[in-house]
RNA sequence: GCCGAAGUGGCGGAACUGGUAGACGCGCCGGACUCAAAAUCCGGUGCCUUCACGGGCGUGUGGGUUCGAGUCCCACCUUCGGCACCA
């Protein structure tokens, strides 16, 4: 009998599937029916794949054999989100052209994702750095600009130092730089911005929409929008006869206001100084705070200076001092707020520090003496000391005040959002050009639609300069407004690759059309996306940013849906020494020296055995020697079973065989539990290998074989193959067959005051007070009741009997 | 601090709906084969106790509900992840 040889049958159906296109899947129009999408998150094409993100593809390709079996019409197609600063430093770092990085790249992967044997729709390929692509990546944000989504302004943003461009908030972690780790600053620019905030509601509120998400994603997403339901406030300055408006969720609290603080950013701040004795000092604070990075404004003692103004609390009508401190948020709210030191740390903190008066204006309801600050605001906590309002539950209390407020035309209820826009312009070389035109007699004009793509020019020097490389193509930026026809200039910054990667699950739908972004019947017919597969570290990124895309593409009339990815499965990372197994750590381990030692089956079979789908799981390679015995075993087992004449499927191990197949289906079909349904097959393999003879282990062979297709293809379709069938493939996948469900007997497990003391073989359809009768005649049971009374009987149908005594 | 997830043998993990805790795999121990080793195959493997049959204990900690709790409830501890000067 010849060994299982895995290079050699790997390489044999790779070629097979290859040479048939056997996972092409074409469009067939929205009416076709049993479509099924199933994507994968796009891989950054830097170096090459680790086995952190075989793990993403390898349960991608389950899932797509598992349907297709099934009858489904399964797209599972693969591309690269390929711009970016990855390749573009690369390119500065070791010389030539980040196209050619990528190119590089993208072979490697694609030839190492066809090593694995992922069953991919290579026609289907997109790649979000080609002219082909990025030309509708720029239409779309046309569209955007259209809509009023995306605009130019000023904000206050952060700053990477080192990769000298603007981040998105998203993009920084922790106060560092999402990509290279360097500490961000604070800078006020002018950028492009999605103006992603316009939909923070239905952001929040659509996730009712999505029909499977995790819960710690649709957490981290609700984190990050942080919607806080409060109200706005108008605090009048009568010199300069001026409102001042400030966001609040305590405005049961606003009795207690007895200072205002106005953000260093603020625009009112150098009218509010203005003239007086503190001039000087407070444009001075402002300027020392523009200097500060973010991580030294929150690390430092508050601090602040007084403006030398006062405004007027809208409650109570005193005069109160307006003070200016960094503290304040100009990106939040309204960029102002009253400052209630009795009842919120930050306040209470600064008025200690500068002496300013603190007033109790809530007190616990049974009438104690709480420290300050004193934050509750529940029914235990009462509005003290506010004129009429005293006595009142602090929740009710806040209602009734902002509604008074309300009548003088001094308040209204409001929400605030820790959202931010989306700051989509970066000062790199390596992505696609905005597709605008600054004119100085129209302003910033679209380019017509028929003139993309907006090809990125080649350059000499993307090196980062605090501007884009683009402003050196001289050339490339003079061009003549479509508009007036007079001189005019390029925009030169390029988009976030975010944007690329919000829109490509359409585009795979449809990936060649030079007439649109994407034909509305393809996009019909695939779309929303049935399972989408991604890691965590997209929580809110690009999920979030994805989302975002498509609720403005469905406002605009480009898609008929609302949510892009109603089932997400969010697989854990595969850490490696404690730490995230990623290229920048330096920790990955690659598939390809695993893949020459043991075969792809062996590392698709391990990867998913290694632990829950979802888990965060640690690296170990001692298991893949477990799963290379396991394949062996599958081999040889199968080979004897295949020399015997067929039998019929009867006995214990047809059984076996059945209750596998509906174990492995729930598993993988319902669960996403690989690891069960892998070790259900390997029960089923050992059972068979105790006697390869036995009764049934032809069927119960064929079905292991079957069953273990998914996760492992090529020995599957090999050992398939000689049983003497073939095309396993597409092959229907098995079906239980109820009769063999069914068992004579059973196992009753007889408990004494809830402690197993025995277990019997029961016929299966024995009455329950037979089964009593039975618990009771067994003498180990008889040992434990020992004579005494039985007062109760608990029987649970083909499980156990439970005799409770004295 | 707020939000979320999770704590089970030497290790990864299983037990999905309150009903046999530890499936499956790794590791380890013993045996077969071998001149020997590797590979392979067979058997054993939660802890304590017993010559043995058996008995006791056991799912982060402390309580509770229940005939019965890894699973449900309350309080706490620990780890991981998200947010955080967000008013």
């Amino acid at each position: 009998m010849d060994t299982y040889d895995p290079q050699a049958i790997e390489t044999k159906w790779q070629k097979v599937w290859e040479g048939e296109n056997a996972f092409h899947t074409p469009n067939a129009g929205p009416e076709a029916g049993d479509a099924y999408y199933v994507l994968e998150m796009l891989p950054y094409p830097s170096g090459t794949l680790h086995v952190g993100q075989v793990r993403n593809y390898t349960q991608g390709d389950v899932l797509t054999h598992f349907h297709r079996r099934n009858g489904k019409r399964v797209m599972r197609p693969m591309g690269f989100d390929s711009f970016g600063l990855n390749a573009e430093n690369a390119a500065i770092r070791d010389g030539g052209h980040p196209r050619d990085i990528i190119r590089d790249n993208i072979t490697k992967i694609r030839a190492q994702m066809k090593r694995m044997g992922w069953a991919i729709d290579w026609e289907r390929e997109v790649a979000s750095h080609e002219p082909e692509y990025y030309r509708w990546t720029q239409w779309l944000f046309l569209q955007f600009l259209k809509a009023g989504q995306a605009a130019r302004k000023e904000a206050p943003v952060k700053w990477c130092p080192k990769d000298q461009t603007v981040l998105a908030n998203e993009q920084v972690i922790d106060g560092r730089c999402e990509r290279c780790g360097t500490e961000v600053e604070a800078k006020m620019l002018e950028q492009w911005f999605f103006r992603y905030t316009t939909y923070a509601d239905e952001l929040l509120d659509e996730m009712a929409l999505l029909e499977s998400w995790p819960e710690r994603v649709l957490a981290a997403q609700r984190n990050w929008i942080g919607r806080s339901e409060g109200a706005e406030l108008l605090f009048r300055v009568d010199d300069l006869d001026i409102d001042i408006p400030v966001f609040t969720t305590r405005a049961d609290t606003v009795f207690g206001a007895t200072f205002f603080v106005i953000a260093p950013e603020h625009p009112l701040v150098p009218r509010l100084a203005e003239g007086m004795p503190q001039q000087t000092e407070v444009l001075d604070y402002v300027r020392r705070t523009a200097a500060r990075s973010f991580a030294e404004r929150e690390g430092k003692e508050k601090d602040g200076v007084f403006t030398g103004r006062y405004g007027r609390n809208p409650a109570n009508g005193e005069l109160i001092p307006m003070w200016v401190a960094d503290y304040v948020l100009m990106e939040y709210g309204s960029g102002a707020i009253m400052a209630v030191p009795a009842h919120d740390e930050r306040d209470h903190e600064f008025a200690t520090k500068y002496d300013l008066p603190i007033r109790r204006v809530i007190a616990p309801a049974d009438g104690g003496e709480a420290e300050l600050p004193y934050v509750a605001k529940s029914e235990e906590a009462v509005v003290v000391d506010s004129g009429d309002f005293s006595g009142l539950p602090a929740p009710e209390g806040e209602q009734r005040i902002v509604a008074w407020l309300g009548e003088q035309g001094r308040g209204r209820p409001a929400v605030s959002y820790r959202l931010r826009d989306w700051l989509l312009s970066r000062q790199r070389y390596w992505g696609a050009p905005i597709p605008v035109i600054h004119c100085e007699e129209c302003g910033i004009v679209p380019v017509p639609e028929d003139e993309l793509p907006v090809l990125l020019p080649d350059i000499e020097d993307y090196a980062p300069k605090g501007k884009s490389p683009l402003e050196t193509a001289e050339d490339w930026l003079r061009v003549s407004c479509p508009q007036c026809g007079g001189a005019a200039r390029r925009e030169a910054d390029t988009m976030d690759t975010f944007v690329d990667s919000s829109w490509y699950f359409l585009r795979y739908c449809d990936p060649h059309d030079d007439q649109v972004f994407a034909d509305r019947a393809a996009i019909d017919e695939w779309c929303p996306v049935d399972q989408y597969i991604g890691g965590e570290e997209h929580k809110v990124m690009h999920l979030l940013y994805a989302r975002y895309f498509i609720k403005v593409m469905n406002d605009i009339g480009l898609v008929g849906f609302r949510e892009p990815f109603p089932r997400l499965f969010n697989h854990g990372w595969v850490d490696m020494g404690g730490a995230k197994m990623s290229k920048s750590k330096g920790n990955v381990v690659s598939p390809d020296e695993i893949v020459a030692t043991y075969g792809a089956d062996a590392l698709r079979l391990y990867i998913l055995f290694i632990g829950p789908a979802d888990a965060r799981v640690e690296w170990q390679e001692t298991g893949l020697e477990g799963m290379s015995r396991f394949l062996r075993r599958l081999w040889r087992v199968t080979l004897e079973v295949a020399e015997q004449p067929p039998g019929e499927a009867a006995g214990e191990l047809a059984h076996k065989a059945n209750e596998t197949i509906v174990k492995v289906t729930d598993d993988v079909g319902r669960r996403f539990a690989y690891n069960t349904a892998i070790a259900a097959v390997m029960e089923l393999v050992n059972e068979v290998a105790r006697d390869t003879a036995a009764p049934g282990a032809r069927m119960a062979v064929e079905t292991a074989v079957s069953l273990i297709q998914p996760a492992a293809p090529h020995i599957a379709e090999e050992l398939w193959e000689r049983l003497g069938h073939e095309r396993l493939w597409e092959h229907r996948w098995p079906q239980a067959d109820e009769a063999l469900l069914q068992r004579e007997t059973f196992e009753l497990v007889v408990q004494v005051n809830g402690k197993v003391r025995d277990r019997l073989e029961v016929p299966a359809d024995l009455p329950e007070e037979e089964l009593v009768a039975r618990a009771k005649e067994s003498p180990k049971v008889q040992a434990h009741v020992n004579g005494g009374e039985i007062r109760q009987t608990i029987v649970v149908p083909r499980k156990l009997v439970n005799l409770v005594i004295k």
